[in-house]
DNA sequence: CACTGGACGTTGTACGTATAACGTCCGTCG
DNA sequence: CGACGGACGTTATACGTACAACGTCCAGTG
């Protein structure tokens, strides 16, 4: 039922260019020249885009004894270093034809104790994040079983999603704030064209409206620590009165606005509370530790999984977002009295 | 030359057991109730452990036009929180007996357009970091080229090793503390088995030997913030004169640190210069600013899997270990005056 | 004694691809 | 006019596996 019929193949592709399956072989594998006329040749791959043909990779493999594909182990992705390893090896492998594979090594009761089991040919389906939606449309071409991760459930052109309910996450931050006293709100958002940043400011706009008094700006960063800084330097000595509450798309934006209203002499959270979203290491590492929101990313991998599998069965996969949970440390406190009167 | 003969095939098997392919493929693939005698399957499974035969995902995934694999496409590594989807994902799948792959999309000019390149079979050769030991039985189980990442170069079973120059990044933090006065050293070391620890602790030591009147203390944490906290904390509470510089292994034992300064009621850099290990947005993100080490991760990838493609092709790997540089920031001063009668 | 059926395997085939080994047609040259 | 070779393809095969379809042998049954 997913997929209708199945695949096509390079014998599909020669039936259809009225040739044999050789020579598509030949034809895509940049080798026939002198053996193939150009006109026919064109004719091959003018089918081949047609049906949509894409190569039996586990065929291919099988016939050369060679996958041109190489496996990178790592200790365990929690660390920004790994990921860079990833990165310098993935660029070099691509520029010789090589694909690399991460295969991060279980850490405690590991999940896949052997390494190699990763590293089969093809796939049956695909789990992605809603900020990967570059690759989307590859995927897409593929017919392939999907899910989406944190996607707007209404656009996500009918594949299943996986959603953590930051919402409610942005609502509890809101309202904590809200409880503390303060009303002037400066929201430094993160400057990612992806769903699950656009229903932040979409749900603390909603939010703050329906509170009288209160007042929204907003200001607008890349996610790194210097943008953060700059964009939040920039927001926090606009003219007007200044913002008492910071909320940030994530940590790393936090972490940003830190230094901010360090460096404008603020102190948080007595000038200025601050709020983050993810719940990093770096939230507690920062001095005052910082309220943010916690997200289980690992919860989320396995319901992203299990959605998949329910749809690789037929099934149609648990509705319901993730919960998420306020943790309050010590970068929010009331607003200072706006006026002297009040000492 | 690499790896003599061939691969041992189900056929091979076969042979060696006195039956045929047929038998061994339903023996291995534990569908032979009521067709082959408990002990011809007991035959056969001796014969393929006498081999070492592995099937060949390949063949097996072109006979079942199935792979029991999946996609996982994210953003980019550069947080815990993608770290923590993966091993979530991972772990669910592997109780269904499927693997995960990771793709994370390209940044910038990505690497591979194509996500499916990524997700071919097998493996043509392995590039393993010295943290994920426990992986490598496995891996020389299949006689597959080996490149190690940061692993001792005498102690790798003779296979090809890229390190960074760590050796001389700790010369590098030793000396810049020795120059601004600090005789007094706490190393906090992170408590992983591994030869990139070992060597730090090796080369601290050394450094501090050649210096008259410094003296050297150690104390030892898993690589956490919070384990980091207490191990400092207790370490810096000891009785005898207080170390003047704390020397961690990497920069979330410094964060570890830092929070054990304040509980201490002892400020950095004034009372307690602290030095990190690798430069993660971690690092300028403390306050005051770490100095630490930098390490290119991009380009230890990029090495690495040029020491592959070497060993691949027959050639040689370059000699010689990547460069690291020390980069000085807030955490580091010279001590304050050992006594009163300097004031 | 003829027949049945379980126990124990084997033979054969297909998955989709790449490529070696063959044709065939025709223009050209000696 | 016979032969030759380039241009343009095709046929056949193998990679290693899983499993459907077939034997064969012998104990038990009527």
């Amino acid at each position: 039922m997913a997929s209708g019929s199945t695949r096509p193949t390079s014998r599909d592709v020669a039936q259809a260019a009225g040739v044999s399956q050789a020579a598509v072989s030949l034809v895509l594998g940049d080798k026939w020249r002198g053996r193939v006329s150009a006109a026919t040749a064109e004719r091959v791959r003018e089918a081949a885009r047609d049906l949509g043909y894409r190569p039996n990779l586990a065929a291919r493999n099988l016939r050369l004894g060679r996958t041109r594909t190489v496996l990178l182990v790592v200790p365990a992705l929690t660390t920004e270093f790994f990921a860079g390893v990833y990165t310098g090896a993935a660029r070099v492998a691509a520029e010789h034809g090589f694909g690399v594979v991460l295969y991060p090594s279980p850490e405690g009761v590991g999940p896949a104790r052997d390494p190699f089991h990763s590293a089969q040919a093809a796939l049956d389906g695909v789990i992605a994040s809603s900020m990967a939606a570059d690759a989307l449309t590859a995927i897409r071409g593929d017919q392939l079983p999907l899910v989406m991760l944190d996607s707007d459930p209404h656009g996500s052109l009918g594949a299943a999603t996986v959603n953590l309910d930051i919402a409610d996450g942005v609502r509890q931050v809101a309202d904590h704030l809200l409880a503390l006293g303060h009303r002037r709100f400066l929201h430094l958002a993160a400057d990612v064209p992806s769903w699950t940043f656009h229903i932040r400011a979409q749900e603390l706009a909603a939010r703050l409206d329906g509170t009288p008094g209160a007042t929204l700006r907003t200001t607008r960063a890349p996610i790194s620590i210097e943008d953060a800084l700059a964009a939040a330097e920039a927001a926090l000595a606009a003219p007007g009165p200044r913002p008492t509450a910071l909320v940030c798309d994530d940590d790393k934006l936090a972490a940003g606005a830190y230094k901010a209203a360090r460096r404008l002499g603020l102190r948080v959270p007595e000038d200025l509370s601050v709020t983050g979203l993810d719940d990093l290491a770096l939230a507690s590492a920062l001095d005052p530790e910082l309220t943010t929101v916690r997200l289980d990313a690992e919860l989320f991998g396995e319901r992203g999984m299990e959605a998949l599998l329910a749809v690789l069965e037929g099934r149609t996969p648990e509705q319901g977002d993730i919960p998420v949970e306020l943790v309050v440390r010590g970068s929010t406190a009331p607003p200072r009295p706006p006026d002297p009167r009040a000492w």
